[in-house]
DNA sequence: CTTGACTTTGACCTTAGGTCAGGGTCGACG
DNA sequence: CGTCGACCCTGACCTAAGGTCAAAGTCAAG
């Protein structure tokens, strides 16, 4: 009368492999069952429930070395476990779905790497009439400024919602981004970067920028930053260097290299 | 000019850790930056992009072995993709919702193993006067019964839940559970066993019990299941070999052993 | 008496990384 | 100038929670 249920048997019950019971076993989870006269393990109704605990804590995502204990412990102990178990699959829940959320921003390219606000400057900045160019270079800007320091980008954000107010400064931009093309000691470089200068100069909200940035990080990355792809633009590295040097003898503190 | 991030910045912007994005690199799925003189790796925006992209598939489920090819798809075809990973998303968030509903179970102990509609059955026999250890062995034998037949354990609920009906046959089996004690010939075995029996063949309903499971399971189950514990009482053996044969000599058709 | 389905053990494979060891770089401080 | 702590490099091994494969014993059926 050899009784109780083969090992394919429990596992179809609990839901799981004949690999996975014997996994349990293995780890102490489970305690081997009775064998009968060939050796088969022939499971009782105690040791399927004991194994249909262990499955749904370990599917409600416990780890396996926990479960032991957890199921060891005293009543009152073990319900306050299971409420920590809940709460943090609820927590886990959450984040799936937040997670979810996320996937619409990967569909949509470089949305994913920036907040809503910087896109909306990017935007914002195509209807000023930046080429789709320029405008991806500032993206690019933006995503390794946020990689650099995360802490003060809403900030500069906001700086740069303010620049784009002035129109003088936005045309002043504009005709940097032709400079690119120069040769570097074109004439017109000297000329544009008085002019950029003193456009800096004269809207203290424009200031905010470098001396923002500068304040929220150190010169290395500074000069990183505002550097950042000058390899292949000779003419750009020489109208940055020019109006650097033209804010630092009008007083503004601005590291070098 | 050394321009973009260390590996360590990169990291922190993405949200993983250093040795994972090592760990994509040599799965390629994130291209080797430039590296800088000293051999450091530089990573631009483009590559924070595909490492944003990566991880946030990877967060939501998709096996990094077809994050490659998903993300190298042309764009509607990436897009039905993106659809695909996002209901698969939502239907492990399902799961882990019934899951965290179950655990309510586990903590409720035996009513893990068995359906509402049996949990139920057993709250009805213990009103009915059964003791909480004779609830127990039914428990367990319907435990054991769904283990080895879940196909038919719903219909066999059904026929319980007549048989709970017929007050005559209730106390009969309350006086077999008293029988387990008596020695194995003691006279009023026979005695009972022909008034059970006579019961059976009077109520068709409860003839249900044995021929249904007798339609859906083999002969060697049957026995499994209703000879189940009966080493440890010799009296009940006898009992329930009593009552099948009358009932076979009645023409039920009833399994040997 | 053989066939096919089931069981046993043990050794190795898998995914998505983590840990450790041994060594090279970088910026800052004394 | 040395050296300290914080980075970075590679490569080898470790982890969880099983899966796969192999060799061999068992069982019920045809």
């Amino acid at each position: 009368m050899t009784s109780g249920v083969t090992i394919a048997q429990a596992a179809a019950f609990a839901g799981v492999t004949i690999k996975t019971i014997r996994h349990y076993h293995r780890l102490g989870l489970v305690d081997e069952p009775r064998r009968d006269g060939s050796g088969y393990r022939r499971y009782g109704s105690s040791d399927l429930l004991r194994l249909v605990q262990v499955r749904t804590l370990a599917e409600s995502g416990v780890p396996l070395s926990e479960i032991g204990a957890l199921l060891g412990a005293d009543p009152q102990r073990f319900a306050a476990d299971l409420a920590e178990v809940k709460r943090r699959l609820t927590e886990r829940i959450e984040e799936l779905i937040t997670r979810r959320d996320l996937l619409d921003r990967v569909a949509n390219g470089d949305r994913a790497l920036l907040p809503d606000r910087a896109c909306a400057l990017l935007d914002r900045a195509a209807d000023l009439g930046f080429t789709s160019d320029e405008v991806a270079a500032y993206r690019e800007g933006m995503v390794l400024a946020r990689a650099l320091v995360p802490d003060g980008f809403d900030d500069s954000l906001t700086e740069v919602e303010h620049a784009l107010d002035d129109t003088r400064f936005v045309a002043l931009i504009k005709q940097c981004w032709a400079a690119k093309d120069w040769e570097p000691d074109d004439p017109r470089i000297e000329e544009l970067a008085t002019a950029v200068a003193d456009r800096f100069l004269a809207n203290p909200a424009l200031l905010a920028i470098p001396n923002g940035l500068q304040a929220r990080t150190d010169a290395t990355r500074y000069g990183l930053l505002n550097h950042h792809g000058e390899d292949q633009e000779p003419a750009m590295a020489r109208l940055t260097t020019l109006v650097e040097t033209k804010l630092r003898s009008a007083g503004v503190d601005i590291p070098h290299q």
